[in-house]
DNA sequence: ACCTGAACACCGTTCAAGT
DNA sequence: ACCTGAACACCGTTCAAGT
């Protein structure tokens, strides 16, 4: 019944809610050979992440890899979770956020950022992982977040509302890129073309009885390349929020 | 370099894709005393998993609840993947699916489905983070695919459009409930209540010069209980892409 | 200041054996 | 058919120690 958690004392909320980066250790080095740094640390680790999955990441696979002893990672990073942490907040730097100066269109800037972030969901699936692991609130990430609230703000909708459609465009977004990563990972780790595993599953799913209503559906989506559904759906979905938005912006404000 | 997966050999897209369960053991029981079987093990799991979280459970763990030894378990589930694929099945059965089937207003159906799988997954965050990891096509989840999709027929969406319109929907629900079971875990192990951690993690990120711009977004969120205005967000978000399912369907089909 | 080594309390799982 | 025991190859992390 006692959870006997074997990790250390007491959760934190997250690495950045209780002192952040501690970076500036002054590393006058040349005393000692390694040349460990915090950067080159979390460097690392979103190379590991990427080439082998959260699955596979340890520290001591990280020491390893910087060749060194699993204990010396420990005087950069207080723990596994914070690396991640910081790991995961350095992956919103990929995302490019001028869309949000640029006065243009709100809805192609919304366009950019969606498409964007879900492009760094499905290619570092761990990162997805992580987002919903941890709370979110490194500096990248929140500067993302930024960046898409100053995008919304410039939607015309009641500023109560803001917050509800930020959500129903990115929200979407992770969950979509969520799967998109599971899929890719899974093709990946089991060594089979994406079509041919759609194939496979969708010969699974439709030899049980159950679920004979969907055999049209899953026939239907077999006759192209499965690539190709995901951009018509994911490209479809976008345009029914943005339409949404804009659709609400003309009801009664306070429903 | 190599992957060097600790795990067993190569690894399967799915439980549901190789067998599936087998209970069919026959349990004429009475020679052994223990009196194990598939549906208590899965259950015990959902059990523990609620109760501990996902990072707490282990199969020792398992075992010790159920009084037996940690290897008596592998005799009825391969590992630790696939009995955690079958418990997150298991929770697809919480949904009730009878709004597909009575011939009311198909807005009305998306909402409750929404709704109900929001719930779910605030309830158990294990299950959100498990449905990002598996390829969720056992039965109970199926099910659920199935009632959504019959459900969105009733659109009036052109076909190739369902899938898309499907997405918008559930994914936003996905994403939603994902970072709302994560938020209400984060109170729950660090000991505060929900509006206390939101003040403190508002205070964190305030105090960082580059987040000046989120300052009074933060602020006004402050002044009623966070846990309203998760409701309202997420109700506004709804009826955004029900609204966009509606304006898109008025379009030109072939976009 | 920066890094190592040994040790602790855990894991999932294989394999051979008991009844 | 069902369950146990011992063992293997891993974990994250503490703590005391080296330079």
């Amino acid at each position: 019944m006692a959870p006997a958690a074997p990790r250390a004392s007491k959760p934190q909320a997250s690495v950045w809610l209780s002192g952040g980066a501690r970076d500036g250790r002054r590393r006058k080095s040349s005393q000692q050979p390694v040349g460990l740094d915090h950067g080159k640390i979390v460097r690392t680790t979103v190379q590991l992440l990427d080439a082998n999955g959260l699955q596979n990441f340890s520290m001591r696979r990280l020491a390893a890899e910087l060749g060194v002893t699993p204990m010396s990672v420990y005087w950069y990073v207080d723990n596994k979770d914070d690396l991640l942490e910081y790991a995961l907040d350095e992956v919103f730097a990929e995302i490019p956020l001028q869309a949000a100066e640029t006065g243009g269109d709100w809805r192609d800037a919304v366009r950019e950022f969606a498409t964007s972030y879900r492009r760094t969901l499905a290619t570092h699936p761990w990162a997805s992982r992580l987002m919903g692991e941890y709370a979110n609130v490194g500096p990248k990430s929140v500067a993302f977040s930024t960046a898409a609230h100053r995008v919304m703000r410039r939607s015309g909708l009641a500023p109560e509302h803001i917050p509800g459609a930020l959500a129903a465009v990115y929200q979407f977004v992770y969950g979509y890129g969520t799967v998109e990563g599971r899929w890719t990972e899974l093709c990946r780790s089991t060594g089979t073309s994406e079509d041919d595993l759609f194939r496979e599953m969708a010969g699974a799913v439709r030899d049980r009885p159950e679920y004979g209503e969907l055999g049209p559906i899953i026939d239907q989506r077999m006759e192209g390349p499965v690539a190709q559904y995901r951009e018509r759906d994911f490209g479809f979905a976008l345009e029914c929020v943005i339409a949404g938005i804009e659709a609400m912006r003309g009801r009664a404000p306070h429903a």
